[in-house]
DNA sequence: AAAAAGCATTGAACTATGTCAACAAATTGA
DNA sequence: TCAATTTGTTGACATAGTTCAATGCTTTTT
């Protein structure tokens, strides 16, 4: 097996346990693939057809607004999933777009395959509720951190859980993410305290 | 098997087939419980250990924000659950509250129950995968409306989305549901167009 | 190495929304 | 049925965050 495929082994033996045999069948199934920088995995419209997880590199999910400005909805690197849940499970047009901004490496799930391994492996439905359960919780948090809370807490906060990410994306993204303009954000920095 | 019980059946066996015995299992396992209005169901800092489908009235979830305010996380009436999916899954004190506003009736499970049906039941598995994967991409677009539009706008959405919801709760509990305060609430409807 | 493109910063003016306080209306409860 | 509480409205003022435009700094492309 390819060396580079350790950290998804990891990921997913980590709370679950899974037999040698299952492994190998969940990584035939996950295609390899090398994305450079800059690419779109997903445009509007397009029906998404993966669940890519990150390997290497990180990428973006985000909306388009009426007035041409993007809605970050999420970072993806090392160890995190990329895909659009709802027009993956739903086959529905998306409403987002996928990129990559560094150069990627990503383990890709075609939709038919992840039914044929739900089907094989039925310990894999608890793992992916599981998970669901914590992106929830996740996003939960957001809103009410975007309802409840400054511009600069959200920032403040936001370094502390990503401090990679603030390294390794360009800070309108980021203000994006956090609800705000990048101008504003970049107010938010050059304050003191 | 009592009548009030047939929403739950309608709704479970909507997208999903149980047989008669399955179906009858999982009732056993939910007790049936009858609550009065503006009863605390769960407190912060208490350990959530209920799943509760909503048979009728309704309730809500919400955060208390360090200086007091609340932000409503979810209002729940009929057709929907009630809990608090972090403290019930990872056992941990609670971060918000729960109650009720109208009077409530509801079918409870307990976390020990609900591994048990998962066990007897492998397919509620994917139920509980596919009903997450639907909040989750509610909360995207519910977050996506916090951060792109305006506080008139999602008023409208909200009363589009939730028509029942805007008759039966008071304002400013609509208000902090999405993130607006009362007081600019009640300036949105005075406007004309 | 120059040109182009993308990114970050700053100022000035502006606006959506919040705050506080008073009051009116509706609901609840004894 | 009246008092108490909760809910909704309105005004005056305050502010967090936006917008637009200019400028310089990086990074990428050629």
């Amino acid at each position: 097996m390819d060396k580079s495929f350790l950290i998804f082994r990891e990921y997913i033996t980590h709370s679950n346990d899974f037999s040698s045999e299952e492994l190998d069948l969940i990584l035939s199934k996950m295609e390899h693939k090398r994305v450079p920088k800059k690419t779109h995995l997903l445009s509007i419209g397009e029906i998404c057809d993966f669940e890519a997880f990150v390997l290497k590199g990180i990428g973006i999910s985000y909306f388009i607004h009426e007035n041409g400005s993007k809605v970050i909805l999420s970072f993806a690197s090392e160890s995190w999933w990329l895909s659009d849940i709802e027009s993956f499970h739903r086959h529905t047009p998306s409403k987002m777009c996928i990129e990559t901004i560094e150069e990627m490496e990503l383990l890709c799930l075609s939709h038919k395959d992840k039914e044929e391994l739900l089907q094989s492996i039925p310990k894999l439905e608890r793992m992916y509720r599981l998970m669901l359960q914590n992106h929830i919780v996740n996003y939960q948090q957001r809103l009410l951190a975007n309802i409840a809370y400054s511009g600069k807490e959200r920032y403040q906060a936001f370094i502390e859980k990503y401090p990679d990410v603030m390294q390794r994306v360009p800070q309108h993204l980021i203000a994006s993410y956090l609800g705000i303009t990048a101008e504003f954000l970049s107010r938010i920095r050059a304050d003191k305290n």
